[in-house]
DNA sequence: GTCTATAGTACGATAGAC
DNA sequence: GTCTATCGTACTATAGAC
Protein backbone atom coordinates (compact mmCIF):
# COMPACT_ATOMS: atom_id res chain seq x y z
CA UNK A 1 0.00 0.00 0.00
CA UNK A 2 2.96 2.34 0.32
CA UNK A 3 3.22 2.43 -3.46
CA UNK A 4 0.11 4.06 -4.19
CA UNK A 5 1.73 6.95 -1.76
CA UNK A 6 5.30 6.82 -3.31
CA UNK A 7 3.55 7.22 -6.51
CA UNK A 8 1.57 10.24 -5.16
CA UNK A 9 4.21 11.71 -3.66
CA UNK A 10 6.77 11.32 -6.86
CA UNK A 11 3.79 12.38 -9.19
CA UNK A 12 2.68 15.65 -7.04
CA UNK A 13 6.79 16.23 -7.85
CA UNK A 14 6.93 15.87 -11.39
CA UNK A 15 3.93 17.53 -11.71
CA UNK A 16 5.41 20.60 -10.03
CA UNK A 17 8.63 20.60 -11.24
CA UNK A 18 8.40 19.77 -15.00
CA UNK A 19 4.74 19.71 -15.91
CA UNK A 20 1.45 17.13 -16.01
CA UNK A 21 2.87 16.81 -19.53
CA UNK A 22 6.02 16.24 -19.55
CA UNK A 23 6.55 13.05 -17.44
CA UNK A 24 5.50 10.01 -18.06
CA UNK A 25 3.89 6.25 -16.42
CA UNK A 26 7.01 5.16 -17.11
CA UNK A 27 9.08 8.24 -15.17
CA UNK A 28 7.07 6.77 -12.09
CA UNK A 29 7.83 3.47 -12.50
CA UNK A 30 11.37 3.47 -13.63
CA UNK A 31 12.00 5.72 -10.20
CA UNK A 32 9.85 3.03 -8.50
CA UNK A 33 11.64 0.02 -9.77
CA UNK A 34 8.49 -1.31 -11.34
CA UNK A 35 6.94 -1.79 -14.59
CA UNK A 36 4.67 1.08 -16.41
CA UNK A 37 2.05 -0.80 -16.05
CA UNK A 38 1.94 -1.10 -12.08
CA UNK A 39 1.53 2.38 -11.81
CA UNK A 40 -1.76 1.95 -13.98
CA UNK A 41 -3.52 -0.56 -11.52
CA UNK A 42 -3.10 2.43 -8.58
CA UNK A 43 -4.40 5.13 -11.18
CA UNK A 44 -6.05 3.69 -13.83
CA UNK A 45 -5.73 6.61 -16.11
CA UNK A 46 -3.66 9.87 -15.84
CA UNK A 47 -6.61 11.69 -14.81
CA UNK A 48 -7.06 9.54 -11.93
CA UNK A 49 -3.30 10.23 -11.23
CA UNK A 50 -4.20 13.88 -11.57
CA UNK A 51 -7.22 13.61 -9.37
CA UNK A 52 -5.53 12.06 -6.63
CA UNK A 53 -2.36 14.70 -6.48
CA UNK A 54 -4.97 17.70 -6.32
CA UNK A 55 -6.87 15.69 -3.72
CA UNK A 56 -3.94 14.72 -1.47
CA UNK A 57 -2.98 18.52 -1.80
CA UNK A 58 -6.20 19.35 -0.13
CA UNK A 59 -5.58 17.45 2.59
CA UNK A 60 -2.32 18.91 3.07
CA UNK A 61 -3.74 22.05 2.83
CA UNK A 62 -6.01 21.21 5.36
CA UNK A 63 -3.56 20.21 7.87
CA UNK A 64 -1.82 23.48 7.52
CA UNK A 65 -4.75 25.20 7.92
CA UNK A 66 -5.59 23.50 11.00
CA UNK A 67 -2.24 23.34 12.21
CA UNK A 68 -1.95 27.46 11.26
CA UNK A 69 -4.84 28.66 12.63
CA UNK A 70 -3.55 28.00 16.01
CA UNK A 71 -1.30 30.80 15.87
CA UNK A 72 -3.10 33.89 17.56
CA UNK A 73 -1.36 36.27 15.40
CA UNK A 74 -3.02 36.80 11.37
CA UNK A 75 0.36 38.12 10.21
CA UNK A 76 2.49 35.23 11.74
CA UNK A 77 -0.52 33.19 9.72
CA UNK A 78 0.71 34.95 6.78
CA UNK A 79 4.58 34.68 6.99
CA UNK A 80 3.63 30.47 7.41
CA UNK A 81 1.45 30.79 3.86
CA UNK A 82 4.45 32.76 2.53
CA UNK A 83 7.32 30.40 3.94
CA UNK A 84 5.22 27.31 2.02
CA UNK A 85 5.90 28.76 -1.20
CA UNK A 86 9.51 29.71 -0.43
CA UNK A 87 10.51 26.17 0.13
CA UNK A 88 8.63 25.45 -3.24
CA UNK A 89 10.74 28.13 -5.15
CA UNK A 90 14.01 27.11 -3.65
CA UNK A 91 13.70 23.88 -5.27
CA UNK A 92 12.04 25.32 -8.41
CA UNK A 93 8.79 23.70 -8.12
CA UNK A 94 5.34 25.69 -8.78
CA UNK A 95 2.31 25.47 -6.43
CA UNK A 96 -0.06 23.01 -7.35
CA UNK A 97 -2.72 25.95 -8.74
CA UNK A 98 0.32 27.39 -11.00
CA UNK A 99 0.65 23.75 -12.26
CA UNK A 100 -2.43 22.87 -12.72
CA UNK A 101 -3.67 26.16 -14.23
CA UNK A 102 -1.35 25.77 -16.90
CA UNK A 103 -2.39 22.25 -17.80
CA UNK A 104 -5.90 22.89 -17.14
CA UNK A 105 -6.71 21.96 -20.72
CA UNK A 106 -5.44 18.17 -20.55
CA UNK A 107 -7.99 17.39 -18.03
CA UNK A 108 -11.43 15.86 -17.50
CA UNK A 109 -14.43 17.95 -15.55
CA UNK A 110 -13.89 15.30 -12.96
CA UNK A 111 -10.26 16.63 -12.22
CA UNK A 112 -11.29 20.20 -12.64
CA UNK A 113 -13.66 20.10 -9.97
CA UNK A 114 -10.85 19.04 -7.77
CA UNK A 115 -8.86 21.44 -8.72
CA UNK A 116 -11.67 24.01 -8.45
CA UNK A 117 -11.96 23.07 -5.13
CA UNK A 118 -8.67 23.23 -4.16
CA UNK A 119 -8.67 27.27 -5.39
CA UNK A 120 -11.35 27.62 -2.81
CA UNK A 121 -10.06 26.33 -0.44
CA UNK A 122 -7.10 28.38 -0.59
CA UNK A 123 -8.77 31.64 -1.20
CA UNK A 124 -10.73 30.93 1.46
CA UNK A 125 -8.22 30.35 4.03
CA UNK A 126 -6.54 33.58 2.68
CA UNK A 127 -9.59 35.53 3.01
CA UNK A 128 -10.48 34.76 6.23
CA UNK A 129 -6.94 35.49 7.55
CA UNK A 130 -6.95 38.45 5.69
CA UNK A 131 -9.98 39.30 7.58
CA UNK A 132 -9.88 38.31 11.01
CA UNK A 133 -6.34 40.15 10.49
CA UNK A 134 -7.59 43.75 9.43
CA UNK A 135 -10.15 43.67 12.19
CA UNK A 136 -7.79 42.73 15.23
CA UNK A 137 -5.57 45.88 13.86
CA UNK A 138 -2.66 44.26 12.43
CA UNK A 139 -3.21 43.53 9.04
CA UNK A 140 -4.32 46.32 6.82
CA UNK A 141 -5.25 46.81 3.45
CA UNK A 142 -7.78 48.44 0.78
CA UNK A 143 -10.64 46.80 -0.63
CA UNK A 144 -12.35 43.73 0.23
CA UNK A 145 -10.84 40.72 2.26
CA UNK A 146 -11.67 38.21 -0.96
CA UNK A 147 -9.82 40.36 -3.60
CA UNK A 148 -7.28 40.67 -1.90
CA UNK A 149 -6.80 36.93 -1.10
CA UNK A 150 -6.66 37.08 -4.57
CA UNK A 151 -3.91 39.27 -4.79
CA UNK A 152 -2.07 37.20 -2.60
CA UNK A 153 -2.18 34.24 -3.76
CA UNK A 154 -1.72 35.45 -7.84
CA UNK A 155 1.74 37.17 -6.04
CA UNK A 156 2.47 33.90 -4.41
CA UNK A 157 1.67 31.47 -7.18
CA UNK A 158 3.45 33.61 -10.46
CA UNK A 159 6.28 34.40 -8.13
CA UNK A 160 7.16 30.73 -8.48
CA UNK A 161 7.24 31.24 -12.14
CA UNK A 162 9.53 34.07 -11.93
CA UNK A 163 11.44 32.05 -9.75
CA UNK A 164 12.32 29.76 -11.85
CA UNK A 165 13.15 32.32 -14.99
CA UNK A 166 15.08 34.98 -12.69
CA UNK A 167 16.18 33.29 -9.62
CA UNK A 168 15.06 32.73 -6.44
CA UNK A 169 15.65 36.16 -5.37
CA UNK A 170 12.60 37.79 -7.06
CA UNK A 171 10.84 35.40 -5.09
CA UNK A 172 11.88 37.24 -2.21
CA UNK A 173 11.21 40.49 -3.34
CA UNK A 174 7.69 39.57 -4.11
CA UNK A 175 7.22 37.80 -0.41
CA UNK A 176 9.12 40.59 1.50
CA UNK A 177 7.23 43.55 -0.39
CA UNK A 178 3.77 41.62 0.82
CA UNK A 179 3.76 40.98 3.77
CA UNK A 180 5.07 44.80 4.10
CA UNK A 181 2.17 46.02 2.35
CA UNK A 182 -0.26 44.01 4.28
CA UNK A 183 1.01 44.86 7.86
CA UNK A 184 -0.53 47.35 9.37
CA UNK A 185 1.42 50.10 10.42
CA UNK A 186 0.86 52.57 13.41
CA UNK A 187 -0.86 55.76 12.34
CA UNK A 188 1.33 58.71 13.36
CA UNK B 1 6.94 32.63 -46.59
CA UNK B 2 3.03 33.07 -44.59
CA UNK B 3 3.31 29.71 -43.72
CA UNK B 4 5.91 30.05 -41.13
CA UNK B 5 4.04 32.85 -39.50
CA UNK B 6 1.19 31.36 -39.38
CA UNK B 7 3.28 28.17 -37.55
CA UNK B 8 4.54 30.88 -34.95
CA UNK B 9 0.50 32.19 -34.93
CA UNK B 10 -1.21 29.21 -34.62
CA UNK B 11 1.54 27.59 -32.20
CA UNK B 12 1.78 30.52 -29.57
CA UNK B 13 -2.10 30.08 -29.10
CA UNK B 14 -1.33 26.40 -28.33
CA UNK B 15 1.39 27.35 -26.28
CA UNK B 16 -0.77 29.41 -24.31
CA UNK B 17 -4.48 27.39 -24.18
CA UNK B 18 -2.70 23.78 -23.70
CA UNK B 19 1.02 24.42 -22.76
CA UNK B 20 4.03 23.84 -25.30
CA UNK B 21 3.80 19.50 -24.04
CA UNK B 22 0.52 19.31 -24.83
CA UNK B 23 0.40 20.05 -28.64
CA UNK B 24 2.33 18.61 -31.46
CA UNK B 25 3.73 18.96 -34.76
CA UNK B 26 0.46 17.40 -35.97
CA UNK B 27 -1.97 19.68 -34.51
CA UNK B 28 0.04 22.91 -36.30
CA UNK B 29 0.49 20.48 -39.76
CA UNK B 30 -3.27 19.97 -39.48
CA UNK B 31 -4.64 23.06 -38.88
CA UNK B 32 -2.48 24.48 -41.94
CA UNK B 33 -3.30 21.06 -44.11
CA UNK B 34 0.35 20.53 -44.75
CA UNK B 35 2.14 17.00 -43.20
CA UNK B 36 3.76 17.77 -39.93
CA UNK B 37 7.39 17.32 -41.68
CA UNK B 38 6.89 21.01 -43.31
CA UNK B 39 6.97 22.19 -39.54
CA UNK B 40 10.21 21.20 -38.93
CA UNK B 41 11.34 22.82 -42.03
CA UNK B 42 10.33 26.08 -40.93
CA UNK B 43 11.19 25.12 -37.01
CA UNK B 44 14.06 22.16 -37.27
CA UNK B 45 13.66 21.24 -33.50
CA UNK B 46 10.31 22.00 -31.02
CA UNK B 47 13.03 24.10 -28.92
CA UNK B 48 13.65 26.17 -32.22
CA UNK B 49 10.01 26.96 -32.26
CA UNK B 50 9.33 28.30 -28.78
CA UNK B 51 12.76 30.32 -29.37
CA UNK B 52 11.00 32.06 -31.98
CA UNK B 53 7.49 32.26 -30.43
CA UNK B 54 9.01 34.05 -27.08
CA UNK B 55 11.11 36.07 -29.63
CA UNK B 56 8.18 37.10 -31.76
CA UNK B 57 6.55 37.87 -28.08
CA UNK B 58 8.90 40.61 -27.26
CA UNK B 59 8.72 41.86 -30.59
CA UNK B 60 5.10 42.18 -30.14
CA UNK B 61 5.66 43.55 -26.64
CA UNK B 62 8.07 46.71 -27.87
CA UNK B 63 5.73 47.26 -30.57
CA UNK B 64 3.07 47.68 -27.63
CA UNK B 65 5.71 49.58 -25.41
CA UNK B 66 6.44 52.20 -28.22
CA UNK B 67 2.89 53.23 -28.63
CA UNK B 68 1.77 53.03 -25.15
CA UNK B 69 4.68 55.39 -24.11
CA UNK B 70 2.85 58.16 -26.41
CA UNK B 71 0.10 57.91 -23.81
CA UNK B 72 1.10 61.06 -21.49
CA UNK B 73 -0.50 59.44 -18.61
CA UNK B 74 1.29 56.62 -16.85
CA UNK B 75 -2.13 55.65 -15.09
CA UNK B 76 -3.57 55.37 -18.65
CA UNK B 77 0.09 52.92 -20.14
CA UNK B 78 -1.20 50.49 -16.90
CA UNK B 79 -4.42 50.18 -17.79
CA UNK B 80 -3.27 49.00 -21.20
CA UNK B 81 -1.07 46.45 -19.86
CA UNK B 82 -4.05 45.10 -18.34
CA UNK B 83 -6.18 45.41 -20.81
CA UNK B 84 -3.78 42.92 -23.06
CA UNK B 85 -4.28 40.57 -20.12
CA UNK B 86 -7.62 40.84 -20.05
CA UNK B 87 -8.29 39.59 -23.68
CA UNK B 88 -6.18 36.67 -22.60
CA UNK B 89 -8.48 35.80 -19.93
CA UNK B 90 -11.81 36.19 -22.36
CA UNK B 91 -10.16 33.54 -24.43
CA UNK B 92 -8.56 31.14 -21.75
CA UNK B 93 -4.95 31.99 -22.54
CA UNK B 94 -2.30 32.30 -20.26
CA UNK B 95 0.77 35.10 -20.86
CA UNK B 96 3.58 33.88 -22.23
CA UNK B 97 4.95 34.55 -19.13
CA UNK B 98 3.50 31.58 -17.21
CA UNK B 99 3.26 29.19 -19.85
CA UNK B 100 7.05 29.32 -20.40
CA UNK B 101 7.17 29.38 -16.62
CA UNK B 102 5.10 26.30 -16.26
CA UNK B 103 6.98 24.48 -19.24
CA UNK B 104 10.34 25.50 -18.46
CA UNK B 105 12.08 22.59 -17.34
CA UNK B 106 11.20 21.52 -21.17
CA UNK B 107 13.10 23.90 -22.82
CA UNK B 108 17.15 24.08 -23.43
CA UNK B 109 19.24 26.73 -22.36
CA UNK B 110 18.49 29.11 -25.78
CA UNK B 111 14.99 29.12 -24.98
CA UNK B 112 15.83 29.64 -21.48
CA UNK B 113 17.56 33.09 -22.33
CA UNK B 114 14.79 34.39 -24.35
CA UNK B 115 12.46 33.75 -21.59
CA UNK B 116 14.76 35.33 -19.43
CA UNK B 117 14.86 38.02 -21.95
CA UNK B 118 11.44 38.54 -22.06
CA UNK B 119 10.65 38.32 -18.38
CA UNK B 120 13.12 41.08 -18.09
CA UNK B 121 11.62 43.29 -20.82
CA UNK B 122 8.32 43.12 -19.61
CA UNK B 123 9.29 44.12 -15.64
CA UNK B 124 11.85 46.93 -17.05
CA UNK B 125 8.64 48.52 -18.91
CA UNK B 126 6.66 47.91 -15.89
CA UNK B 127 9.41 49.38 -13.26
CA UNK B 128 9.62 52.63 -15.68
CA UNK B 129 6.42 53.13 -16.14
CA UNK B 130 5.78 52.70 -12.49
CA UNK B 131 8.39 55.49 -11.52
CA UNK B 132 7.79 58.23 -13.96
CA UNK B 133 3.92 57.43 -12.41
CA UNK B 134 4.89 58.24 -9.13
CA UNK B 135 7.20 61.25 -9.55
CA UNK B 136 4.46 62.54 -11.81
CA UNK B 137 2.18 62.26 -8.63
CA UNK B 138 -0.38 59.86 -10.42
CA UNK B 139 0.09 56.72 -9.08
CA UNK B 140 1.32 55.71 -5.53
CA UNK B 141 2.55 52.45 -4.26
CA UNK B 142 5.37 51.68 -1.59
CA UNK B 143 8.67 50.36 -1.86
CA UNK B 144 10.68 50.10 -4.80
CA UNK B 145 9.57 50.50 -8.43
CA UNK B 146 11.48 46.89 -8.96
CA UNK B 147 9.45 45.34 -6.50
CA UNK B 148 5.85 46.77 -7.23
CA UNK B 149 6.81 45.78 -10.92
CA UNK B 150 7.53 41.97 -9.86
CA UNK B 151 3.81 42.19 -7.94
CA UNK B 152 2.00 43.59 -10.86
CA UNK B 153 3.71 41.22 -12.92
CA UNK B 154 2.74 38.27 -10.85
CA UNK B 155 -0.59 39.53 -10.06
CA UNK B 156 -1.38 39.60 -13.74
CA UNK B 157 0.18 36.20 -14.54
CA UNK B 158 -1.22 34.22 -12.22
CA UNK B 159 -4.66 35.48 -12.25
CA UNK B 160 -5.12 34.14 -15.81
CA UNK B 161 -4.44 30.82 -14.29
CA UNK B 162 -7.63 31.29 -11.79
CA UNK B 163 -9.80 32.92 -14.72
CA UNK B 164 -9.54 29.35 -15.91
CA UNK B 165 -10.03 27.19 -12.90
CA UNK B 166 -13.05 29.99 -11.21
CA UNK B 167 -13.95 31.52 -14.13
CA UNK B 168 -13.51 35.24 -15.64
CA UNK B 169 -14.65 37.85 -13.00
CA UNK B 170 -11.67 36.78 -10.94
CA UNK B 171 -9.18 38.07 -13.35
CA UNK B 172 -11.68 41.51 -13.57
CA UNK B 173 -11.64 41.02 -9.38
CA UNK B 174 -7.74 41.21 -9.62
CA UNK B 175 -7.26 44.41 -12.60
CA UNK B 176 -9.55 46.62 -10.74
CA UNK B 177 -7.76 46.23 -7.06
CA UNK B 178 -4.38 46.48 -8.69
CA UNK B 179 -5.10 49.70 -10.70
CA UNK B 180 -7.38 51.16 -7.53
CA UNK B 181 -4.36 50.25 -5.21
CA UNK B 182 -1.79 51.85 -7.94
CA UNK B 183 -3.89 54.96 -8.65
CA UNK B 184 -2.70 57.83 -6.27
CA UNK B 185 -5.47 59.57 -4.33
CA UNK B 186 -5.71 63.13 -3.30
CA UNK B 187 -4.24 63.23 0.28
CA UNK B 188 -6.86 64.73 2.39
C1' DG C 1 13.60 26.54 -51.10
C1' DT C 2 9.59 23.94 -49.75
C1' DC C 3 7.46 20.01 -48.63
C1' DT C 4 6.23 14.53 -48.23
C1' DA C 5 7.15 9.75 -46.97
C1' DT C 6 8.82 7.28 -43.35
C1' DA C 7 11.69 5.95 -39.53
C1' DG C 8 12.42 5.27 -34.63
C1' DT C 9 10.96 6.00 -30.21
C1' DA C 10 7.95 6.82 -26.22
C1' DC C 11 3.44 7.26 -24.81
C1' DG C 12 -1.07 5.74 -22.19
C1' DA C 13 -3.74 1.91 -21.66
C1' DT C 14 -5.57 -3.13 -21.83
C1' DA C 15 -5.54 -8.05 -21.14
C1' DG C 16 -4.01 -11.47 -18.53
C1' DA C 17 -0.18 -13.90 -15.30
C1' DC C 18 0.90 -14.61 -10.51
C1' DG D 1 -4.98 -7.78 -4.96
C1' DT D 2 -0.74 -6.66 -7.28
C1' DC D 3 1.99 -6.55 -11.03
C1' DT D 4 4.11 -7.81 -16.07
C1' DA D 5 3.98 -8.51 -21.11
C1' DT D 6 2.28 -6.31 -24.90
C1' DC D 7 -0.69 -3.54 -28.03
C1' DG D 8 -1.99 0.43 -30.78
C1' DT D 9 -1.15 5.05 -31.26
C1' DA D 10 1.09 9.53 -31.53
C1' DC D 11 5.14 11.79 -30.99
C1' DT D 12 9.64 14.36 -32.81
C1' DA D 13 12.81 14.10 -36.22
C1' DT D 14 15.51 12.59 -40.51
C1' DA D 15 16.27 11.50 -45.31
C1' DG D 16 15.11 12.52 -49.62
C1' DA D 17 11.43 13.98 -53.53
C1' DC D 18 9.85 17.98 -56.05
Amino acid sequence: MATRDLILHLGQDLFRTRGFNAFSYYDLADALKVRPAAIHYHFPSKDDLARAIIEQERETFHAFAVKTDRLPDQRQRLRRFVHMFAEHAEAHRLCLLGASGADYASFGAGVHREIQRMATDILAWLERTLQEGRKAGRLAFEGTAHARALMVATNMAASLHLARILGTQEFKRVSQQLLSDLTARPTP
